[in-house]
DNA sequence: ATGTTAGGTAAAGATT
DNA sequence: AATCTTTACCTAA
């Protein structure tokens, strides 16, 4: 502070003494009982965010105090006369061991004046435990000079079971693998391995008399057969004990199996439970509450385990792996792991849920059973921890960070980076920032308010980020370059010198960010007491410090610094790889490579991190605006070095560019080289680099693309050198169905294929319209239905749980003591309402059908014939397939939601339902799905449409040809005259029905095609309006293309067996038997069973369903139908299918025809994708 | 307690 | 009935 004179004003510029300051702070201390001998004043620096501490060198009083007395502990400064902030008082031993004595990473120690600790006073259970005076008595010594010692890993894993009278999760069995050649850089010495399983008996159960016996036969070792559940777990402690693992490997381990430990150690006495860990403890910590195992495991639960390193593979992966499962087995697939049986199959994965391990305890074979799984998982871990490379890299990650490797397994990014920090700052002598301290008090009292305050402000951004570019949608065929950024956010620390010690910070604006801070300047590289030395050095010739022109002194710019040295030793480390030969020594260059990788991307983040001691929420931002400045300065540069560029899309740190150009790669190669070479020009550091050739891309959203990429860009453009990139379209997102996905992939190959654009049109065409029938006809896989979303919490905690369908389900599979947790994944299938039915399902018998949580349904539940559950084949349709396909297509000449639903068989013109939706630019048109679809009545629905009439050839009366309709009125006869099903003959479609006489196929056709041409010269007589979205509000007196496309599906309709066939059931059943429906129900039961058998009798003698099997072997096979029958239903399915193509080829060419139109009108400046194609077209 | 922001999509509820 | 808002999920960078 301020010197303060006699009437208690500030004198200014004036400081207290040394003493004075010495004075007043020895007060606080003795009344502390700290003793205050060694006290000094000495030169710091201090950069970071506490206001009113000076930023350049200043004079601070360092006090030196034992560790037994206790912590100054003093956070509010306010009350005294010489000094503002106190710093480091609060802080661990542990990282000032670290820090003073430059301890980075795990390596040899040097302890000199040891002295042994006895036995008895001992707090760890280390065979030997030595103590020193002073931490100067430790030094670090450098890999380089002593190899490390290899590592004994012991993966755990056990199985449990749920005792549900105690409502806990006990022990069955448990098995160690154990390697004691473990290395530090990777290597595995496989035969080091040994195996410990123990199985233990259930309640009064005796162990199977013939147990050996089935375990010899198969050649598998005899587990340890323990009485009970405390003398498993004993045994279990001695094991370990033993051992003595350095590290403790498990899959979900501490969100799982240590809480069940522990609780059930807890549970039955196990007196020797600290050993789990190594230190000495007596008191067992807060366990989790519940059956044990249900979530993460608490913060005294991980203190047991100290002195141990635990890879939780679980988490491992979740950091260092890009899955949609972290299933153990899933990633065992995924990975390519092998357990003590061979690879991992499906099957195994399918079956290990429901593995019932009370009830196998009871025999022998499932003895062996559990002991395998139980193996097999412990042997998995193990694999996938050596696989994701797990040691090498986290040791790595410590190393170059200065942290606890405890610490780097367990994950915490921000921890790392203010290791790297505090060594880094701490060298140069500053005053770094002190650990917030933990407030007691008020954190009970804004409980209630900050949970509910929290959710929303949790997620909300502090500040802006990355630019994306509006992307220029569409299908282009051309090269289209992407350039890329380096590392964008590292370069532009490093271009301009932003750092805590030389960006004046702003204002906080209301909205929490902050004004833009301004670039350091040059001045501002060098602080005022190395300007000083320059100064003299000038004055008197004698040289002090050397800086070079734009260069910053030893206390500025240590953040740019550090990525530098990051950066620069990646460089070098990548140059090792490339000219090393030996594939052991590359993996262990490639794991430092990505280690300092991973390193310099995080330490942006950690700036913006709230809790981060280094937080810097102003340099942050600082660096995301330099991001959209450089970006938007490429985008603006690009046109400019050739015209014909075109910058389409843009994201964070990189440019997609349409040349135009085809055919030559090498030219586009060339110019991606001169953009690449003009954009560097602008930079320093930053440097863009090209990161791929597209052959072709699709371009449906932000952060939503698809191409073909050109693997190898020396090797040119042909197949063999191309590989398709999908990011961010619906089909790779694991919260679609894998009918969507699967759909989506086809479709997405046939647009990429380079295909001409009809016969692409074509081939989507066909393809939708078989799925779509498959789909209706319920040929597809259940399992393609299943939609999986994961839980982001417990599922009790969800404030609209009511309202999520995972939610939902997972509340019904907690109830069937399934274990569920966060981030579980919870696969679900959306049913027919009709088909959801409480009594059965014992649900609520007010269970609200009418939302979709309560239609959605575990797998199991739907497979389940029991429970009647139906997919809802139209909601899969208009949710789940419409809309992705849409996406795909919507972009491409000749498609659109309309016709894509009509493709698909979904009601468009009634259902439609418009949504606009604020980030695109068209509105989608979302189709509505009803669970009565098929009762839809057609005569309503085709109402406007012109009908089709023929007379007939002899007796010039008018002939009726529509499926539908002669269906229905057929079998409404034999089913009011009361016919028996065995007398119903084969029906005729194309005759007079008054005097038989056959229409002949080609009368029809030409008919038919004699109408559309009428249609389409009344169409194209029109002023072509092109609405690609028809809106109530258009005039009806025009002709919209919609009303065409509505006339043409309606001759489609007429001729279309199949979805006659259910619509005349559902109509037949509604008109002829609701009347007694609710009167007479055994009637109606009755009736029921004789119009069905009528109207099956009908369908099977005239086109029987099995002539749609694909497979002519099985259709043959099951057909029923033979001789002339046959012919004739084989004949009339022909024809049918005749009439129906032609007129969909006439539907299809009309959506090519008009949207050129559209684009011949559209305004030409702008350009679009396919322009060459399309005017030549045109 | 445990790296950041940007963005699309669906469903349901609230508001106009 | 149309439109806006909120919540949840998962992805790109
Ligand atoms: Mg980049
Ligand atoms: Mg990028």
């Amino acid at each position: 502070r301020e010197k303060i004179d006699a009437q208690g004003l500030a004198i200014s510029g004036a400081e207290p003494t040394l003493v004075e300051v010495v004075q007043e702070l020895g007060d606080v201390m003795a009344k502390k009982n700290i003793p205050t001998r060694r006290m000094k004043a000495v030169d710091r620096w201090y950069a970071f965010e506490e206001e009113g501490v000076p930023k350049q060198k200043t004079k601070w009083v360092k006090v030196r105090y034992p560790a037994s007395s206790p912590a100054l502990n003093i956070s509010d400064c306010s009350k005294f006369k010489t000094f503002s902030h106190i710093f480091g008082d609060n802080r661990s031993f542990l990282e000032l061991l670290l820090l003073k004595r430059k301890m980075k990473g795990p390596s040899w120690l040097t302890i000199k004046g040891a002295t042994r600790v006895s036995e008895g006073n001992q707090i760890t259970w280390a065979s030997e435990e030595y103590s020193v005076d002073t931490y100067k008595s430790v030094t670090a010594l450098p890999d380089t000079d002593h190899r490390p010692p290899p590592l004994t890993v012991m993966s755990l894993n056990m199985l449990t079971f749920l005792n549900e009278s105690k409502k806990v999760n006990e022990i069955a069995a448990v098995t160690c693998v154990v390697n004691r050649e473990v290395s530090m850089d990777g290597q595995v010495n496989n035969n080091a391995v040994t195996k410990w399983t123990a199985v233990r008996r259930l309640g009064d159960n005796v162990f199977p008399f013939d147990l050996e016996k089935v375990f010899r036969s198969k050649n598998c070792e005899v587990p340890r057969k323990e009485q009970t559940e405390k003398a498993l777990l004993t045994g279990l402690m001695n094991e370990i004990e033993r051992t003595d693992p350095d590290m403790l490997v498990g899959h979900n381990f501490m969100g799982f199996d240590l809480d069940v430990l522990l609780h059930r150690m807890a549970a039955n006495g196990v007196g020797n439970w600290s050993r789990i860990g190594k230190m000495r403890l007596r008191q067992m910590p807060r366990l989790q509450s519940g059956a044990g195992g249900t979530g993460e495991s608490t913060w005294e639960e991980r203190a047991v385990l100290n002195g141990r390193l635990v890879a939780d593979t679980y988490l491992l992966a979740r950091e260092y792996l890009k899955e949609s499962s972290y299933k153990l087995l899933r990633l065992a697939i995924t990975q390519g792991l092998e357990g003590p049986s061979g690879p991992v199959t499906e099957t195994m994965v399918e079956e290990e849920p429901f593995l019932d391990v009370a009830k196998e305890l009871g025999s022998s074979e499932g003895i062996y059973k559990l002991v395998h799984w139980c193996d097999t998982k412990a042997v998995l871990a193990l694999g996938l921890m050596y696989k994701m490379q797990i040691i090498p890299l986290t040791k790595r990650l410590t190393t170059l960070a200065g942290n606890l490797w405890s610490r780097t397994l367990t994950g915490s990014r921000a921890e790392r980076i203010e290791y790297l920090l505090l060594h880094k700052f701490h060298l140069q002598k500053f005053i770094c920032p002190d650990k917030a301290r933990r407030k007691w008090a008020p954190k009970q009292n804004e409980d209630d308010e900050a949970e509910v305050g929290a959710t929303a402000a949790r997620g909300k951004p502090k500040y802006l980020g990355g630019k994306v570019l509006e992307p220029k949608r569409g299908l282009y065929t051309d090269y289209v370059l992407l350039l890329d950024f380096n590392s964008l956010y590292p370069s532009l620390i490093q271009e301009y010198n932003l750092c805590f010690t030389t960006v004046e910070r702003s204002e906080q604006l209301a909205d929490g960010s902050y004004a833009d801070c301004p670039v350091p300047t040059e001045d501002q590289l060098v602080c005022d007491s190395c300007k000083h030395l320059l100064k003299q050095q000038t004055e008197d010739g004698k040289p002090r410090l050397k800086i070079e022109k734009g260069g910053s002194c030893l206390h500025r710019c240590l953040l740019p610094k550090a990525i530098k040295e990051l950066v620069d030793s990646r460089g070098q480390v990548k140059k090792l790889l490339k000219a090393e030969t030996d594939p052991q020594k590359k993996a262990v260059l490639d794991i430092r490579q990505k280690a300092l990788k991973l390193t310099a991307n995080s330490i942006y983040g950690c700036l913006g991190f709230q809790s981060s001691r280094f937080y810097a929420q102003a340099i942050a931002q600082l660096v995301t605006s330099k991001g959209r400045e450089a970006l938007t300065n490429t985008v603006e540069m690009v046109p400019k070095i050739d015209q014909s560029l075109d910058v389409i899309y843009g994201d964070t740190d990189s440019v997609m560019i349409s040349t135009g150009m085809s055919g030559d790669v090498n030219a586009a190669i060339k110019m991606a080289n001169l953009i690449k070479k003009d954009v560097n020009k602008m930079y320093r550091c930053l440097e863009i680099d090209i990161d791929g050739i597209f052959k072709s891309i699709l371009l449906v959203r932000k952060k939503k693309y698809a191409a073909l990429t050109l693997k190898d860009l020396a090797k040119g453009d042909n197949p063999d050198n191309v590989k398709q990139e999908i990011k961010g379209l619906d089909l790779v997102r694991r919260d679609w169905c894998p009918l969507s996905q699967k759909m989506s992939v086809q479709v997405l190959n046939f647009i990429l294929s380079g295909r001409p654009g009809d016969e692409i049109l074509d081939t989507i065409n066909t393809y939708l319209a078989e799925m779509g029938d498959s789909i209706r006809n319920g040929k597809e896989d259940l399992k393609d239905f299943i939609i999986t979303k994961s839980l982001t919490k417990a599922p009790e905690q969800y404030a609209d749980r009511a309202v999520q369908p995972h939610v939902q389900v997972a509340l019904r599979m907690k109830e069937q003591n399934l274990t569920v947790q966060t981030n579980d994944l919870i696969p679900y299938i959306v049913c027919e309402a009709t088909s959801v039915n409480p009594d059965v399902l014992g649900l609520k018998a007010d269970w609200d059908k009418s939302k979709l949580a309560m239609r959605a349904f575990h797998h199991d539940e739907v497979k389940n014939p029991a429970t009647g559950l139906k997919p809802d084949l139209d909601w899969y349709l208009a949710t789940q397939i419409h809309p992705p396909i849409t996406r795909l297509c919507e972009h491409i000449q000749g498609m659109d939601s309309h016709y894509i639903a009509e493709t698909l068989g979904l009601q468009a013109s009634k259902y439609l339902v418009h949504t606009s939706s604020s980030t695109s630019s068209e509105p989608m048109a979302v189709y509505r799905y009803t669970t009565h679809s098929y009762d839809m009545d057609d005569e309503q629905r085709y109402e406007d449409c012109e009908q089709l009439q023929f007379d007939c050839g002899r007796c010039k009366a008018p002939v009726v040809i529509s499926i539908k309709q002669r269906l229905y009125e057929a079998v409404e006869k034999l089913f009011q005259e009361n016919m028996d099903p065995s007398s119903v003959g084969p029906m005729n479609f194309f005759t007079c029905e008054q005097c038989s006489t056959v229409v002949p196929l080609p009368k029809i056709y030409n008919t038919v095609l004699l109408k559309i041409r009428q249609h389409q010269q009344k169409y194209y007589s029109q002023c072509p309006q092109i609405s690609t979205h028809p809106s109530k509000d258009a005039p009806h007196s025009t002709y919209t293309d919609q009303m065409f496309r509505h006339q043409l599906t309606y001759y489609i309709s007429m001729f279309d067996f199949p979805n006659a066939r259910d619509q005349v059931y559902n109509r037949l059943e509604r008109k002829l038997l609701a009347p007694v429906r609710k009167s007479q129900p055994a009637l109606f039961t009755q009736k029921q069973r004789s119009l069905n058998d009528l109207f099956q009798a009908t369908i099977n003698k005239t086109l029987p369903s099995e002539l749609w099997i694909e497979d002519p072997l099985e259709r043959k096979r099951k057909l029923v139908l033979r001789g002339e029958q046959l012919q004739k239903a084989e004949q009339l399915k022909e024809d049918l299918s005749v009439l129906t193509k032609m007129i969909r080829i006439r539907l299809q060419s009309c959506r090519r025809h008009y949207v050129n139109l559209g684009d011949l009108f559209a305004n030409m400046g702008q350009r679009r994708p396919e322009e060459d194609g399309m005017k030549a077209k045109a």
